[in-house]
DNA sequence: GTTATATAGTTTAATATTAAACCACATTGG
DNA sequence: CCAATGTGGTTTAATATTAAACTATATAAC
């Protein structure tokens, strides 16, 4: 197992340096995940909920977030009913540059896809979710 | 796959967090992980080779080992044959606390493990590092 | 209702990381 | 030799991230 996390670590970092390098400017990788996530899923966001999601820190997300917004990627709107709380939309444009980010990284992403079959990425993600799982309730 | 490597970046990100806040001071992640690097593989390890393990800039490993030298985590000497070069090696007090940080971390370790078998556990492996040597050989 | 506590988000200071320029030494090709 | 190019490592400036303090609003308890 301990193996496993070393690997994990490995392949996110590698994935991640391709990533960043594959993205169009001016999108950072932290505003690359967070279009992603909500494009994604499509319930109300708010900016606490996507930064659990990720599990960084508020002020990492509140950084990400004002850039976004001054990129245009995102509106950030007020709650109605809670004065403390916002909530957070992808607009037209982020939807583009994100599409624009996607179709640069396709070309390694099918690359690395033609090298498992079907069951094995079945196996693989059923046992990764279950690691996800743990580590997400083990936080308490 | 995409689930695959976005349940990958979350594994990564909840365990660093957790290990993050295990880990003794004046520790940080990347001093924890040159140093488990060092005591796992025995070869001569330049700053070079480290920083290409890794996956990280010239620079980002350039303060890490500073951090770790202050510390006194590790030793660095200039190569005997190549006036550019240079050897880390991990000391003593580099050994003790990399003992410290892993005896903290164990308990989360321990209660993952259990959740898996063997089998279960070596077949991920194999077809992690089947993901890692392709990222790995496709940079170029 | 008022006080205490919890939650949403921002700000600040310190540190980590990247990218790119840079310095020093090595290697290669004439 | 020596010029050109490559490699090991450092430095610098800009940006990202954390941890912790802080503001403002909401919820709970009495």
């Amino acid at each position: 197992m301990y193996q496993v996390l070393t690997e994990i670590g490995i392949i996110h970092q590698l994935a991640s340096t391709a990533l960043r390098k594959a993205l169009p400017k001016p999108l950072t990788l932290a505003q690359f995940y967070v279009l992603t996530h909500l494009s994604r899923v499509p319930d109300v966001n708010t900016p606490t909920r996507i930064t659990k999601a990720f599990q960084v820190t508020k002020g990492a997300m509140t950084h990400t977030l004002g850039l976004l917004q001054k990129n245009g990627f995102v509106s950030v709107n007020a709650d109605r009913n809670d004065g403390r709380a916002k909530h957070v939309y992808i607009t037209d444009a982020g939807r583009n540059i994100l599409a624009e980010a996607l179709k640069n990284s396709t070309p390694h992403f099918l690359a690395l896809n033609e090298k498992f079959d079907d069951d094995e990425i079945q196996a693989m993600t059923d046992s990764l979710t279950k690691i996800r799982k743990f580590l997400d309730k083990a936080r308490d």
